[in-house]
DNA sequence: TGAACAGGCGCC
DNA sequence: AAAGGGCGCCTGTTCA
């Protein structure tokens, strides 16, 4: 008789053994639950409860949810290490609870029980004992490779990179590991790779099917510091994981050689070597770098990095191939996608030193004249005679205090996630119609921003050549969209004040271009629904397209061009019902988006002001739709659709798993069609600004173009171009952006619109000048 | 004292 | 019945 306990943190109504069912064998075990607490209180479980467990009583311990995986061992995040062995008792599980209102993890939660019923059975296979090498001399290292090499059996090797950094100029190669087959690789100390050791690696890549996880990074370090060259097929099982998966934060190699490998946590050592070093030398964890990790340590795991990949690469591989939609998405974007950010990453954003600097100091003085202000005023004195403190604009906390309590200004009644009152900038602007603080927190906050976020985080980051390299990712997003990350965001760059837009200069000769698609989410929603009506819009192609989708929806009694004169607030309704289908907002905010809309004209203009009330938002949906029925058609079907499976496959053959539409919290269900349905069409706009930035990034390669392409930002291309190549290059961009991908409204490609300059803030330089009058000086440097 | 969380905010 | 999609990163605060 097997003596199993079941630990949950508090009492609950759910019964464990209906979920994990082999245990419900009463022939074979005999199962105890027992509770950490009566109290649902974290507090009150971490500081006063002990309970009596006397660990030997039983052969098994099952730990049901975080607290109690904590509780008892290292493991805080039950996610990863669901139905695993810890310490050769433990098992912490996903508590069947959350099942309810996440059924996305019911997959996950199965796989557990599964792999833990093996555990306990001893039918459990254990890692077979890998065969891993540390190579620390040139001619083992050739050895090995020449054997590789010769060995036309072997057809996939996997690869890895060691390194001080994340970036090639800033850190060099600690070794290189291998693997080509299961439980199997090594790890080459870089010390001994020489020239002829590079070679025939070269000969391997060129030879073999290479597999990286998470390649753009690898071959980034080994080209530049190697020069070793990839051919465009090299796999990468990161890429292939977010197409099996897109949940975000799952793609981590450790993460998934858990899940699906079973050389299990294999960096368990590592990990705890790091901890103690830190610990020991008082370093930061984020300061800690893989040279201080000795070779005997590092080989083992560095080689089953490898190992891993390779086991990753033949589970994965064949799921992805035998989809024609993901595999087309793997084959047709991913893959050279990869390889096409690596080089505009490699490329780098211009950035102007001398205009930074100017800029840092014309932030300086303007946070500091903005500060003298705010501490002029009587109140803010007296606040800090009283409480003994500085007021801190950056602060929530005391915003709360001063505002609220202090002030006794009354709360607009917005409330953060947490309940708080919220002092955010909606918050604040509404504050300043009755005292002038709020408003000018609001500037220091806004100043503040532009300083610490921007300015300050790229001088420092900036190379030698004065381009700042950054990242940009493929795999981070549900939508299909990229992200940016690294030494600075470039999705994110302020819009309104350009200060740090100018900042991105060409350098001399050159000029920067950026290409933005237009309005193209309602471009693909006319694509995707077939609705003739709303591809008339932009077959017509006559000027604003609200203006346009009023006129017709609402059957203006003037010419499109007079609408946004005319009719401010009715193009204004056609345009938040049109962001409300992307976005899936229902009247309540289209109400609110116009109302908030007159507003402004109100207090600018001088109009008076009219409420857009949910009523008229009604109508308003109502009649957009009855005249795009065939998109009201779409939309519909679409939201069926995601609701009958889970989920959703794009244009393109990218799919959206949507497993909260399952769940029995209807928020999170609607929450998921929503995502659904923005995924369908956000995801085939930001697909095509991509295919079209690779496939000019390819022409510029072809050709030899004297241009860079240096970023994406959604749905605009940003290159830096040889000032006398200009309007070839702008006229080549539309013409490949245009091409009928399969998702073009006949005789009427996706419009385009071209900006250059020398700077990406496209002021004439007089203007540029007149605004940031500190630029003319820096220039003349 | 470092790490994690909260609140907030930049962009499309 | 109510319903805004997708991101990354800053500072301040809290907690171990």
């Amino acid at each position: 008789m097997i003596k199993i306990a079941l630990i949950d943190k508090c009492p609950g109504n759910t019964n464990y053994l209906r979920h994990i069912e082999f245990l419900n064998d009463g022939s074979k075990y005999e199962v105890h639950t027992l509770h950490l607490t009566e109290h649902v209180s974290k507090k009150v479980l971490k500081r006063d409860v002990t309970l009596e467990l006397d660990k030997d009583e039983f052969d098994y311990i099952f730990l049901i949810g975080s607290e109690a995986s904590s509780y008892f061992t290292h493991v805080t995040s039950v996610m990863s290490h669901a139905g695993q062995l810890v310490d050769e008792k433990f098992i912490p599980m996903i508590n069947p609870a959350m099942l309810a209102f996440k059924p996305d993890a019911k997959k996950a939660f199965d796989m557990a029980v599964n792999k833990s019923e093996k555990f306990i059975t001893g039918t459990w296979e254990a890692p077979t004992e890998g065969d891993y090498i540390g190579i620390r001399t040139e001619a083992e290292a050739y050895k090995y490779l020449k054997r590789v090499r010769d060995d036309t059996s072997i057809k996939v090797i996997a690869l890895d990179s060691e390194t001080t950094s994340l970036h090639p100029r800033e850190g060099h190669i600690l070794g290189i590991s291998m693997s080509h087959r299961v439980n199997q690789g090594v790890y080459i100390e870089s010390e001994v790779v020489t020239d002829q050791i590079t070679e025939l690696m070269q000969e391997i890549i060129d030879s073999k099917t290479v597999v990286m996880h998470n390649a753009k990074f690898d071959i980034k370090f080994l080209h530049y510091h190697l020069r070793l060259d990839f051919p465009p097929t090299v796999d990468d099982t990161m890429l292939l994981h977010y197409l099996l998966d897109e949940t975000a934060g799952t793609h981590g190699l450790k993460h998934l050689a858990i899940k699906y490998t079973k050389l299990g946590e294999y960096d368990r050592d590592l990990t705890i070597f790091r901890e103690n070093y830190c610990k020991a030398h008082k370093i930061k964890k984020a300061d800690f770098t893989y040279d201080l990790i000795p070779f005997e340590i590092m080989y083992k795991y560095a080689a089953m990095d490898t190992a891993a990949t390779i086991e990753l690469y033949l589970k994965f591989k064949p799921l992805v191939d035998r989809s024609p939609e993901l595999s087309n998405v793997y084959y047709k974007i991913l893959r050279p996608g990869m390889r096409f950010l690596n080089d505009i990453e490699e490329n780098g954003v211009p950035f102007s030193k001398s205009r930074l600097e100017a800029a840092k100091i014309l932030m300086d003085s303007q946070l500091a004249s903005l500060k003298e202000q705010l501490y002029s005023y009587k109140e803010v004195h007296a606040y800090e005679e009283t409480t003994g403190t500085i007021l801190n604009a950056n602060s929530p906390v005391q915003l709360r205090n001063f505002l609220f309590t202090y002030l006794g200004l009354k709360s607009p009644g917005k409330r953060t996630a947490t309940g708080a009152l919220s002092t955010d900038a909606e918050v604040l602007q509404e504050l300043g119609t009755r005292h002038p603080v709020p408003s000018m927190i609001l500037g220091i906050k806004q100043t503040g921003k532009i300083k610490s976020t921007y300015i300050e985080k790229i001088l420092p980051a900036l190379d030698r050549d004065s381009r700042l390299r950054t990242g940009f990712n493929l795999t981070t997003t549900t939508s299909g969209r990229l992200s940016s990350s690294g030494k600075l965001n470039m999705q994110q760059l302020p819009r309104d004040n350009k200060v740090v837009k100018a900042c991105i200069k060409a350098r001399p000769g050159y000029t920067i271009v950026s290409q933005d698609l237009g309005t193209a989410e309602m471009y693909y929603a006319a694509v995707l629904s077939g609705d003739k009506k709303l591809q008339s819009i932009f077959q017509s192609g006559t000027g604003d397209f609200h203006s346009s989708i009023a006129h017709m929806v609402f059957n203006l009694p003037c010419e499109v061009s007079e609408v946004k004169a005319l009719y401010p607030g009715v193009r204004q309704a056609a345009k938040a019902v049109s962001f409300g289908i992307m976005y899936g907002s229902g009247a309540a905010k289209v109400a609110a988006s116009v109302t908030e809309f007159n507003m402004q004209r109100h207090l600018s203009e001088d109009v008076p002001f009219v409420e857009f009330t949910e009523s008229e938002a009604k109508d308003a949906i109502a009649t957009y739709f009855a005249t795009y029925s065939r998109l009201a058609k779409w939309l519909a079907e679409s939201k069926a659709q995601i609701k009958k499976n889970g989920f959703i496959f794009s244009a393109f053959g990218r799919k959206r798993r949507l497993l909260q539409v399952f769940s029995s919290d209807k928020g999170l269900a609607a929450s998921d069609v929503r995502s659904g349905v923005n995924f369908l069409i956000q995801s085939v706009a930001s697909d095509i600004n991509l295919l079209a930035a690779m496939d000019i990034h390819n022409i510029i390669k072809d050709k030899k173009l004297d241009a860079k392409v240096f970023a994406l930002v959604h749905d605009s291309i940003l290159a830096e171009v040889k000032t006398e190549l200009v309007p070839e290059f702008i006229e080549m961009m539309k013409e490949v952006t245009q091409r009928d991908r399969g998702f073009s409204i006949p005789n009427s490609p996706i419009g385009v619109d071209a900006e250059w300059g020398e700077d990406y803030s496209f002021y004439e330089k007089e203007a540029l000048y007149k605004k940031f009058p500190e630029f003319e000086h820096a220039d003349t440097q």
